[in-house]
DNA sequence: ATGTTACTTTACAAAGC
DNA sequence: GCTTTAAAAAGTAACAT
């Protein structure tokens, strides 16, 4: 009677509080990532969906939130990379992965994987190089990429190897450090994916 | 070039049974040579064996795990060794305890390199998982033989989750014929 | 700049927290 | 869910030289 009523405002409270509490999360994340409103409206479509899903038992609040951002990013084609990510969230960077595969899967996301080119914009910007060398770097990346060389590489270093290469081709020249520092890698991947790709695409 | 499957090789396999006695794994550290074991860290008695090599987690309840080696009979060999080294600390073995494998572990080679990009996308409704910024392997759970496969862009791959050794080859034919199916062997 | 070691993923059993 | 064991694949990272 009036306690089974209570107690069910009360779980409703608390579920509610919780979704609350996930969304603003997801909004503070967001914003610390500097991603479009869109981005978090996505996010928040499919926490709820997550929620719905039962997905959330076992697993924390802020995990499946993180989650749901990342997957968001890369939905919209703004990837931000798990490092990045992990940055802004008090979830550790494996966990949020975790999360991330097992709310994909269970929600049928067909997420696809990242594209390098996603990351150009983006660095080329922080690192103040030109449209000419962001241009570049999208060149080498599907030329390279359709040889072969992308399987199995992460996409921030694969990325960040195409930008340095196109900013000493273009005569803009940024030290691996300074890309590496952009692209949160390091400058042994870039070292590596740089003389991949000038041995494919020949130098010039 | 070659079978695929003539490139399998097993490299690791998992196998569980025990001595129907129960045991004292204090006194057992303290009489075997080389024993590792810390009962706040884990339950386990860690037993290395060097030949063949493999690992045995004994555990209080005489119930026995032996990981490392790389064929059914060196599981058996292995095991072999375990049980009289117990006998020689006067615990009871029964005679023929029953080893059962639990997993197979096992490496091939395609032969040709691999777009798991284009796998990605083409199996993805599939039970795949390809997330290169966190594994460099593509993830590939087969129903048929019920193991787990992880292609690599060499056209390496591991197989686990098998009990037989003969489900890994099912697993290297299915695999390959579903990637030529769907043109993706190499592309 | 290179080399070494180590960690990421998959599966599995065991006993106990 | 974690802890421990073993082993492969290939990429990335931390730290040393």
């Amino acid at each position: 009677r009036l306690r089974k009523w209570q107690e069910r405002i009360r779980t409703k409270d608390a579920g509610e509080r919780n979704l609350q509490f996930a969304l603003s999360e997801i909004d503070r994340m967001a914003s610390a990532l500097g991603v479009p409103r869109s981005v978090r409206e996505v996010a928040s479509v499919i926490y709820r969906r997550a929620l719905n899903e039962d997905l959330i038992r076992g697993r924390s609040i802020e995990g499946v939130a993180t989650s749901c951002l990342y997957a968001a990013c890369r939905q919209e084609g703004i990837p931000r990379s798990l490092e990045e990510v992990s940055d802004v969230s008090r979830v550790d960077q494996k966990e949020i992965g975790r999360t991330y595969r097992y709310v994909a899967q269970e929600l049928s996301l067909k997420m696809e994987p990242v594209d390098p080119k996603q990351y150009v914009p983006r660095f080329a910007s922080d690192l103040n190089l030109s449209e000419e060398v962001q241009s570049k770097a999208n060149e080498i990346i599907d030329e390279t990429a359709e040889k072969g060389l992308l399987s199995g590489k992460s996409p921030t270093g694969y990325a960040a190897a195409a930008i340095y290469a196109a900013s000493l081709l273009c005569n803009e020249k940024k030290t691996q450090r300074e890309v590496a520092d952009v692209a949160q890698v390091t400058e042994v991947t870039i070292r590596n994916r740089y003389q991949e790709q000038i041995e494919a695409i020949g130098v010039r | 070039m070659v079978d695929p499957k003539e490139t399998i090789n097993i490299e690791n396999v998992v196998a569980s049974t025990g001595i129907g006695q129960e045991l004292d794994l204090q006194s057992v550290a303290m009489d075997l040579e080389g024993a590792d074991y810390d009962p706040e860290q884990f339950p386990g008695l860690v037993y290395r064996t060097q030949e063949p090599k493999s690992a045995a987690l004994i555990f209080r309840s005489g119930k026995i795990v032996c990981t490392g080696a790389k064929s059914t009979d060196d599981v058996h060999e292995s095991l072999r060794i375990v049980f009289d080294k117990l006998r020689d600390l006067n615990i009871q073995v029964d005679e023929d305890p029953e080893i059962v494998v639990q997993n197979i572990v096992t490496s091939a080679d395609l032969g040709r390199n691999l777009n798991l990009n284009a796998i990605a996308i083409g199996l993805g409704l599939e039970n795949i998982e390809y997330e290169p910024e966190q594994f460099p392997g593509l993830v590939y759970r087969l129903d048929d033989p019920d193991v787990v496969a992880l292609l690599f862009g060499s056209g390496k791959l591991v197989i686990t989750g098998g009990k037989q050794p003969e489900d890994a080859e099912e697993a290297v034919d299915r695999i390959v014929s579903r990637l030529e199916e769907l043109g993706l062997l190499d592309g």
